[in-house]
DNA sequence: AAGCGGACTTAGTACTATTCGA
DNA sequence: TCGAATAGTACTAAGTCCGCTT
């Protein structure tokens, strides 16, 4: 019986499921809607049978293993060593390659990442080899030839990338799915990682290393114990090994060769159930900190002033990650970005302005600048410049302190909180009060606007950044441009009007042909419809400035709870198409049904 | 309680597809 | 209808946090 509800539920494409249940439930009464809600709950309740047994994930699990890149094809462009072109053989080409396509990026410009290509590339050149000193190595003709080749494969006709596209399809087909308890799903990253040059984040010390290619020997396979073997697509070779272990979600792992200590998992897909299960658990854990919310804030309030040092740093540390959203931040090694979050900040990344202000500048998660000055309680600036007292600029803010101690005690005050949930309640509960505050009557459009605004006010809390697209300036100055052009004839019919009015024609235009002989009421209509579009104009301009390093699908994606979502869509009959995408329809499904009354 | 292996979520960017406006 | 702008998707790096071992 459980098999034959979720499988029901599942084995529709999810598009074609997902806007169905979307346009059913809206508009129509809330009874029927209940009812979908109780029956989807019956259904989960017996699904979490299997999953609640002592970590079990699941019970059967069938698919087709990983699919590899192509080896690599040799071109044969030779390259150029102090003047003069030089033989490669096809391994000593594919990395030269690998550096060559991305000479027009910032990275080939960095020392650290030209070192370790040279590094690594050397290894493979043999140590006699001509290639000695990167300065005389010139790539452009590689180069040239890739610029040349992506310029063939633009000018292909639609039909011929439509053939090619759809032999990829027919090749990729089979580990697109598995089967999980008798349920189709979709596999996340099925595809190996190719070889390439490692670009990491920010400063990163590896920068430029060469990502060597895996090989079926580097991949471990879990699949379930009576589901047949994934055949290794490449002959001759085989899986280092094959586990069914059902505690765990992955299909499949291999090490790092960047860093061998850590791995790549592929696991399914974010709109599979299982995914969504645990999506759907970490919000109701993070409203579950409604409840507790008031007495933890309480509590650290409190501890401001505790003479247990220990116990003031943890109270701080809460608070910033409460009010900033800041990330817990574990320790790092030396061969990793240098960059930090809460208990890892540095005394220099904080610094006191009187009476009460904080600044905050440190690089946070990839790289990402996270500046910022806030106001903060007398006794948080008191105890901030203490821990700093007698400590240099690049010593740990808070000693005392690391995330597992932290969490430790988070832990203590709530059932299974962690840092981390502070940012997604604090994400969700700005949404659902921005939502529920700032929605008039109106329009639909309008409405989305109101939404906008409350997903940018997110994203900023969160520090979620974009960089600025290389264009931005030049779309900029042409809106500008634009919005002056509508003012000029702005003018001009308003002149018109004024000369309308007297009975007089309206001037020559600026080719010096005669305009049309309009009405002053026609005039003034199009002077309304002129200041209107120049209002739009200049609203558009303004979002766009306001937005160009803010990135809002971050949060979307992984802090706003989706029921926020579709119950305000469902209270104020805007289609949930406007603010969900396919994707995170099918992400969300296990949202679709709640009641419009929901709040989080 | 430190340290580490392990598993999972969160993140920005590069590339592609679709939509928009002259 | 075409190229530019925007939206959507793929990719994989970089975090968090757990639980086990020492």
């Amino acid at each position: 019986m459980k098999k034959s509800g979720s499988s029901d539920s599942k084995s529709l494409p999810a598009k074609q499921k997902v806007t169905k249940v979307v346009s059913s439930s809206f508009k129509k009464t809330t009874k029927k809607s209940k009812k979908v809600t109780k029956k989807s709950k019956y259904s989960k309740s017996t699904k979490m049978l299997p999953s609640s047994g002592e970590g079990q994930k699941w019970n059967t699990l069938v698919h087709n293993g990983v699919i590899f890149p192509p080896p690599y094809k040799p071109h044969g462009v030779k390259m150029l060593y102090k003047g003069k072109p030089v033989d490669l053989t096809p391994q000593q080409e594919e990395v030269a390659t690998m550096f060559a396509v991305m000479l027009d990026t910032d990275y080939a410009k960095k020392d650290k990442f030209i070192e370790n290509f040279m590094n690594d590339w050397r290894k493979i050149l043999g140590r006699n080899h001509v290639i000695q000193k990167f300065n005389d190595c010139d790539f452009s003709p590689i180069y040239e030839w890739h610029q040349n080749e992506k310029e063939k494969k633009k000018q292909m006709s639609t039909e011929e990338k439509k053939a090619l596209k759809e032999e990829k399809l027919k090749l990729e087909e089979k580990y697109m799915w598995a089967v999980v308890d008798g349920v189709k799903e979709k596999v996340g990253n099925f595809r190996v990682e190719p070889p390439g040059l490692f670009r990491g984040r920010g400063e990163h010390p590896k920068m430029g290393k060469l990502k060597r290619r895996i090989r079926p020997n580097d991949i471990t396979i879990n699949i379930g114990k009576n589901a047949p073997i994934p055949e290794c697509p490449i002959p001759g070779e085989s899986w280092k090994e094959v586990r069914h272990d059902n505690t765990v979600t992955w299909l499949a792992f291999w090490n790092d060769p960047i860093n061998p200590k850590e791995f790549k998992y592929v696991f399914l897909a974010a709109s599979s159930s299982l995914k969504g299960q645990s999506d759907k658990e970490k919000y109701e854990k993070a409203r579950m900190l409604k409840d507790y919310i008031q007495g933890i804030r309480a509590a650290y309030t409190k501890d401001f002033v505790s003479k247990d040092i220990t116990k003031r740093q943890i109270a701080v540390a809460t608070y910033l990650i409460d009010k900033l959203a800041l990330r817990a931040g574990n320790e790092k090694d030396d061969d990793e970005a240098d960059t930090v979050g809460c208990c890892t900040l540095k005394v220099e990344n904080v610094k006191c302005r009187p009476p009460n202000k904080l600044e905050f500048d440190f690089l946070g998660k990839d790289s990402i600048r996270y500046n910022n000055v806030v106001e903060v309680e007398i006794p948080v600036y008191k105890a901030i410049g203490q821990f700093q007292t007698g400590k240099g600029e690049s010593d740990d803010l808070f000693d005392k302190l690391d995330t597992s101690k932290l969490n430790a005690h988070l832990k203590e005050l709530m059932p299974g909180l962690t840092a981390k949930v502070f940012r997604t309640y604090n994400a969700s509960i700005t949404l659902d009060e921005m939502l529920s505050r700032d929605t008039k009557d109106g329009n639909v459009g309008e409405k989305v606007v109101v939404y906008q605004h409350a997903n940018k006010e997110v994203a900023i809390i969160c520090n979620h950044q974009r960089t600025i697209s290389k264009s931005h300036a030049a779309q900029m100055s042409r809106l500008t441009e634009k919005i002056d052009e509508l003012k000029g004839i702005l003018d001009g019919l308003k002149t018109d009007l004024s000369r309308a009015r007297k009975g007089k024609p309206p001037l020559k235009d600026a080719d010096g042909k005669q305009k049309r002989n309009l009405t002053p009421e026609a005039l003034e209509r199009k002077i309304a419809q002129t200041d209107a579009k120049i209002e739009k104009m200049e609203r558009d301009k303004n979002t766009k400035e306001d937005l160009k390093t803010v990135a809002l699908g971050t949060s979307k994606i992984n802090y706003l709870d989706p029921r926020i979502s579709v119950a305000w869509c469902k209270r104020h009959e805007v289609p949930i198409e406007k603010i969900f995408n396919k994707s995170l329809l099918a992400k969300f499904a296990w949202a679709m049904d709640v009641d419009p009354s929901f709040r989080f």
